[in-house]
DNA sequence: GCCAACGTTGGC
DNA sequence: GCCAACGTTGGC
């Protein structure tokens, strides 16, 4: 059973949005080190914190809810469709080079858990969305950084 | 909107 | 295989 992170931004999709929809298919990563967690390392049961990146000052960035993956890698459409802003044109239905996942919705926190409170918790040291110029968006996490969040956020 | 950090591309 | 140029991310 493994721990994620996953980016995103409350703009284009966020927790309200997955709350909506139920389940989605967390499409558009294109990064090879994302990529291979999902491709690799990701399956089914393994739960998610959802973290909206880019905040304001109202909603500022950090870790909004909780969410469960509901199926294994399979290849992320968008990169076939030439119209879709993740169009890769190096990529065929036979070598397919990105990666997508099921993402199911679990839960929003009653009290997200800003960014700036992830840095200063000794609980959280080492993390790695708080250490600077990461730009990673999909990110493993330990268990203890997991619970930590969770029982924060609620 | 700024800009630092960083991943990717492509010429050599 | 190096590395400069470029584009993107994302905190502020």
């Amino acid at each position: 059973m493994n721990y994620w992170l996953l980016k995103t931004e409350a703009s284009c999709y966020g927790i309200l949005d997955l709350q909506k929809e139920k389940k989605t298919s967390w499409t558009g990563i294109r990064n090879y080190q994302a990529r291979n967690f999902i491709r690799d390392d990701m399956h089914i049961g393994d739960l998610a914190l959802i973290y909206h990146s880019n905040g304001t000052k109202e909603n500022p960035t950090g870790v909004y809810g909780l969410g469960k993956i509901v199926t294994e890698a399979y290849p992320d459409k968008t990169q076939f469709d030439k119209k879709d802003t993740h169009y890769d044109r190096k990529a065929s239905n036979k070598n397919p080079l990105w990666f997508c996942v099921d993402i199911a919705y679990v839960k929003k926190y009653l009290h997200p858990v800003p960014l700036s409170e992830i840095k200063i918790d000794p609980e959280l040291e080492g993390i790695m969305v708080a250490q600077t110029g990461n730009r990673l968006s999909v990110q493993p996490l330990i268990k203890k950084h997991f619970l930590h969040i969770e029982k924060l956020g609620k």
